[in-house]
DNA sequence: TCTGGGGTCCTAGGACCC
DNA sequence: TCTGGGGTCCTAGGACCC
């Protein structure tokens, strides 16, 4: 059966949420930094005509954004996250089938609908009137050429923000305008590799032997193959399926050197992990702390246990993670970067009867610690309820010197309108 | 001086089994 | 001299995505 895939993404979207609650931004070039403020992770229109790179350190950016008057803020992803939970929840209302592709795109397959245009166009401006987001769709007979789609909508503003890419003819000439690399799943490494054997237009890769590619690469880039040919490959991935790892890690405001401020931060990723352990319903089998030192790009030592059982309550998680952490700790390296991942994820539900006698006392009252410790600070205020190990230093935390409110999530900073 | 954080999937190779 | 042929599972590492 011909499928049709159509691609939501959201143009600029930190930038936009940004927008939203300073007018002002409007029409001028503004990017939005990553976390410690490191490097660009969105860029206006304008910034990108500016030549502002995705990705860049901001370090290396500052002066130039003084001359030009461009405007740099810290991220805000309660903000972010807020807008693209209200901007989803409308497309699910308004499609059958959605996928939820990350935090700014989203796929809705509209294979069964009788007229994909019009629907297309009225969703995009139903999204601009009720969430104020500027929204690019692209459509097509599979993900890979939807992707090509939205690409050149980008990028061509007489197509205003709509795209539908459907005859042969059509295809092979959206195909020729691009790179290889520019094709979702093809990064820089793989596009190194096929222009060695003269692939480097989108429309080499539509055109080379599929079951070449597979035996060169990889099924991956065969299928790539396929869908550049109508043919889908990729469908839509309606039920989210829970994590199969969960990480909690973060660059450190300042280089660290001391054993208690690398606790104090692992504490805190392991409580993070564990939260999102519990939103799941999960446990985890295995648990593995990392740390980070030396010059950048720097070095990475890790240190990995398999509980006897899945777990899934702070306080063990806690402990081990301690232990680990102080196992791979030696004195006067310079450490960067630490992180806490969870993998070999269960449902709490399947728990399989551990061979020994389980430590029933112990058990609950972790479980009860655990609880407390992830409710109270809910109720009654962040500070409320700390472990020991967190309050052995602050200077890991991050810097953020440009971060707007958060106009939509803390009642302190909904914006007020002046009489 | 400054370089994000959170994921997924695939592959190759080793250990082990019958 | 001759040294099988299938499997499975696990892990590390590479590549990609937003």
């Amino acid at each position: 059966m011909k499928k049709t895939f159509c691609l939501v993404d959201c143009d600029n979207f930190y930038v936009s949420c940004e927008r939203l609650f300073n007018p002002s931004l409007e029409g001028k070039p503004v990017v939005v930094l990553s976390n410690n403020d490191g490097c660009i992770v969105s860029r206006s229109n304008e910034a990108k005509l500016l030549g502002i790179p995705m990705g860049a350190p901001f370090f290396r950016w500052k002066e130039f954004f003084k001359q030009q008057g461009v405007v740099a803020l810290s991220s805000n992803y309660a903000l972010y996250g807020d807008i693209s939970g209200r901007l989803m929840q409308l497309l699910e209302e308004s499609a059958p089938c959605v996928e939820i592709y990350s935090i700014d795109e989203a796929w809705i397959d509209l294979s069964a609908h009788p007229s994909p245009e019009s629907f297309a166009r009225e969703l995009r401006e139903k999204i601009r009137r009720w969430t104020g987001i500027p929204v690019t769709l692209g459509i097509a007979p599979t993900k890979t050429l939807a992707k090509v789609a939205s690409k050149i909508a980008k990028k061509t503003t007489a197509l205003k923000g709509m795209n539908l890419l459907f005859g042969e003819e059509e295809i092979d000439q959206a195909l020729r305008t691009l790179e290889v690399d520019e094709l979702w799943g093809i990064g820089a490494r793989l596009a190194a590799k096929l222009k060695e054997r003269g692939i480097s237009k989108a429309i080499d890769l539509k055109n080379a032997d599929p079951f070449k590619i597979r035996r060169l690469f990889s099924v991956m880039l065969e299928r790539t193959v396929w869908e550049l040919r109508a043919i889908s490959c990729f469908g839509l991935e309606e039920n989210v399926s829970p994590p199969k790892q969960i990480l909690s890690s973060q660059t450190f405001g300042q280089t660290l050197f001391s054993l208690d401020e690398l606790r104090a931060a692992t504490a805190h990723f392991v409580k993070e992990a564990a939260r999102k352990l519990r939103q799941f319903g999960l446990a985890a089998h295995q648990m593995s702390v990392f740390l980070r030192h030396g010059p950048f790009p720097g070095y990475i030592e890790s240190a990995s246990f398999r509980f006897m059982e899945p777990i899934g309550d702070v306080i063990g998680l806690l402990e081990k993670a301690d232990s680990l952490l102080q196992a791979l700790y030696k004195p006067q390296r310079a450490y960067t970067k630490s992180g806490v991942i969870l993998f070999d994820l269960l449902p709490q539900s399947c728990h399989q009867a551990s061979f020994w006698p389980p430590e029933e006392e112990k058990e609950r009252k972790y479980a009860t610690l655990s609880h407390l410790l992830e409710e109270l600070p809910k109720q009654k205020g962040k500070l409320t309820l700390r472990v020991g190990t967190e309050l052995l230093g602050e200077n890991w935390r991050l810097r953020f010197q440009r971060k707007t409110p958060s106009y939509t999530s803390r009642w302190e900073e909904i914006p007020a309108v002046k009489a």
